[in-house]
DNA sequence: AATGTAAGCTTAATCGTTTAAATAGCAAAT
DNA sequence: ATTTGCTATTTAAACGATTAAGCTTACATT
């Protein structure tokens, strides 16, 4: 690749000293290891003369430490995950760490692979936005004292470090804003997965109404496949509406899901928030451009990143803490989506 | 961080032979390296006991190839790099490659800091987005024989392998169609860049207007700081609306100006098209969601990604071949916010 | 019996670092 | 004259792999 690559032996060879003292120098070692004033300074003189740049490979061959974490996620090319992306590599830079990233399509076996192969790329740890049916994944890396933090997802069985939201609060938060503006009948199009995070968002809801003396009619509940995102919400979105009870008000659990539900709600020539009032997780730019911008609830994404982040180089500094779980709380954000409802007079 | 590696020289002792031995069984290299049949599969069989994991980082130490591309690109929180980021993965990922991402922020100090992080983690070669004013990095890279291919942009007096759109084309597209559409006053909004597919962009729409007849005024073309995007482009749009001949369409030369644009478009209360047309560049969950879909320029991403990869892996194989340089159309997809103009009778 | 050769393994160098331990040189103390 | 104590530097092993070259056998050929 390069033209010739500069080692510590270059060095050495042209300060005529062995590459002990060179690494000792350019290592800032020079006091502990008594290396000798002028001879520290030649080596740098040199160092830079030549322009060395260390080779991480075998620094980190030596050590045992790639200074890289990991980041698996379920897609890059989702918005939310491409944010928490960008702030974990940001935040993992300032630490002097390298992230490599991979996405799972919410795939337990592409998980499998993208932890396999960065094991074997030897990453220091990870940042995992797990899939469903991937806890004993999970198990191997602890059973392998492997070092990582769960993020935006968690399983409760398995003490881990976590930075999550209050998934279940957030969700209620929506559906009691909802019902405050005089919606009765509230869906929820959420995905179906046994993952906790979702089922967390599910009972939210379910106890908002329950708690403002709603019946919950099975009927208001979508639960949608992953790989079968459209045609699911289209259905959904029928029943919800043909229903005995047709709601008047829905939440979407993600952003993806509101995307294409409104998309179809579009289609259907129905007007937020006269004929449907909406709610959703995430943000998006979509939702302040819609003709009637979306009221979310957004998630301290920064705040996600960067703990997570920072619980990991703790982890790594000290294997042996225990496990610290964090919770962290969303912000509605009202907008028109979901005002209060104009009654029929 | 795992409780104990298994190396080459561990299944060495249990099978009672050499490391060369079950180096050359598991690289498949027993029949060239006459190894005994019951031999290789009592190695093959204690390695698989032991589950194990080739170190990568020796591996590359000794062969000189991290099996590494680093991707350069200006944020990955864009949907659009997010997009391309997600392609160049999967393709990087079939030829048993590893991607590590970087997001420079167009900013020519963080592209030089990325190269040298990438570059002292030994990858094999790069994929880069090209901030302004980073020719001399790119000359660095051809100086050191370092493999790589510029992605979306190019600096036309350096030859390199480059993947971009026809961006003179694309632009011309989107000027033609909307003066087809009767609409006569063209505004675009572009950054203000050196950067040639900047300059093609707006050369392209003024070409259009010049073939059409059309006298093109400078005050129909507003050029944006990356880093001051929202008031520039307030200002830039209220300029263009009070000239003497108000623009009556606009043409959004990227995405994320778009999003800016549409924004303040709402703000002030007019109405798309009828009050302003728009063509966009790029392509977004927003333009299908708005209440007047967006016309915008459809890149082939999965081509872009996809050839970049390819470039580079060949050049990878052999760096002697002279460069590629790839050129690819954008589509224009029409939807209403540039339907033919109603005249008012 | 001497020689050739092929099969089956081992040896050892190498990639570029780090770092504990050894050594050399010299001055001061005994 | 020997020991002690420094300072300044070297040696060499180690990290985990790859691979050219060398070494034993056993057996076939002359």
């Amino acid at each position: 690749m390069s033209k010739k690559k500069v080692s510590l032996k270059d060095i050495a060879e042209k300060a005529g000293v062995s590459t002990a003292l060179v690494s000792y120098v350019l290592n800032g070692k020079e006091k502990e290891s008594r290396v000798g004033a002028e001879m520290a300074a030649k080596i740098r003189q040199i160092a830079s003369d030549l322009s060395y740049k260390p080779n991480y490979l075998a620094k980190s061959l030596r050590s045992g430490k790639t200074q890289t974490i990991g980041l698996i996620i379920a897609d890059i090319s989702n918005p939310f995950f491409a944010n928490i992306a960008r702030i974990v590599e940001d935040e993992a830079k300032k630490n002097d760490y390298t992230v490599i990233i991979g996405s799972s399509d919410e795939d337990a076996d592409k998980s499998w692979d993208l932890i396999n192969v960065l094991l074997n790329r030897q990453v220091d740890g990870f940042i995992i936005v797990s899939s469903e049916n991937t806890e004993e994944q999970i198990q191997y890396l602890n059973s392998r004292n492997v070092s990582f933090v769960l993020l935006d997802r968690h399983f409760p069985a398995i003490p881990t470090d976590y930075v999550v939201l209050n998934n279940y609060h957030a969700s209620y938060i929506a559906g009691t804003h909802l019902i405050e503006g005089g919606y009765r009948n509230i869906g929820l199009i959420a995905y179906r997965s046994q993952l906790f995070h979702m089922q967390e968002r599910i009972r939210g809801y379910v106890e908002s109404l329950r708690d403002a003396g709603i019946t919950f009619y099975p009927d208001w509940l979508t639960e949608v496949d992953f790989a079968r995102i459209e045609p699911e919400i289209r259905a959904g979105i029928d029943r919800m509406l043909a229903a005995d009870q047709p709601v008047d008000a829905l939440i979407f659990s993600t952003y993806r899901l509101a995307i294409s539900g409104l998309k179809y709600i579009n289609e259907l020539g129905l007007t937020v928030p006269d004929d449907l009032a909406i709610v959703s997780f995430g943000q998006a730019e979509a939702f302040d451009l819609y003709y009637c911008p979306i009221t979310y609830l957004q998630q301290p994404m920064e705040a996600l990143g960067k703990t997570a982040v920072e619980l990991l180089i703790s982890k790594l500094k000290d294997p042996e803490q225990p496990p610290r779980p964090v919770l962290m709380e969303a912000t509605l954000i009202a907008r028109n989506s979901s005002k209060v409802k104009a009654f029929v007079t």
